[in-house]
DNA sequence: TTTTAAATTTAAACTGAATCTAAATTTAAA
DNA sequence: TTTAAATTTAGATTCAGTTTAAATTTAAAA
């Protein structure tokens, strides 16, 4: 009758998103627990990291391809992608205030959520290539 | 031998995308190329997409959910979803030049692309709703 | 406590967007 | 023409994510 919160599974994966220094996919979760010995459905992954995102405690990221990424970082923030090798940064340096006020005036949107994906070629990957 | 460029097929899925106000996805191409009394093949869509964007002539865009919606209008730009009826706005404010080279600077990564994706609810939605 | 009903977890089937394959076709240039 | 590379095609395949229905757990009332 009342609405549970962090359940036993949804800890496993909050614990897991937490603890990563990556950004893991579910599928990534799932291995990451049954390599502790943990067992949790497939199903019960992907509604876990639905709560853990709606709650707010976790981030989630549509980078490349289908697949969503998760993020356990406190505040919501930029990534960048490296279109060379898939690595992701993050960006911590925050949009101008003033550029989301104008984006409110003008869209008439009231803003619940911003997702700034960056592409280009990471540091590694530039010199690796050393021409153009 | 010669790698061919706007062939009839691309230069078909090119003109619905063109001609759109809206974003339409891979499907909805396929049944605008119907009603128009035109047949291509379902790869050939997604062939003839992935190279438009890849030549820079239409973008790409991860919006809500698993499919890509596609977008003709020439500069890059960002765009508004509203989380209550999944309606797709432009945003003509650009980000503030110096917002990107202090990412440039920060990330070391040569830019080549951003893709900035705000969420909210929009006006018409803010006032069915009234309270809250 | 015990009972009850709502919420959650589970395994397995299903969905749907996108990719892959191999064959057929088209095209550019020799 | 002839040839070889590029493209298109239909259909099979992949795979992330959702749905289903049954089993389990939990909170709170009795």
């Amino acid at each position: 009758m009342t609405k549970r919160n962090l359940t036993a599974p949804r800890k496993l994966v909050y614990d897991i998103v937490m603890q990563a220094d990556d950004h893991p996919t579910a599928a990534d979760i799932i291995d990451r627990l049954k390599s502790q010995g943990q067992s949790v459905a497939y199903a019960t992954v992907y509604n876990s990291l639905r709560y853990l995102t709606e709650e707010g405690l976790i981030h989630e990221l549509k980078l490349e391809g289908k697949t969503s990424r998760y993020d356990g970082r406190g505040e919501d923030h930029a990534h960048i992608v490296c279109t060379s090798c898939g690595r992701v940064d993050e960006v911590m340096v925050p949009p101008p205030a003033e550029w989301l006020a104008r984006v409110v005036e003008e869209s008439g949107y009231e803003l619940t959520e911003e997702q700034f994906i960056f592409k280009g070629v990471c540091p590694a990957c530039r010199t690796s290539k050393q021409k153009n």
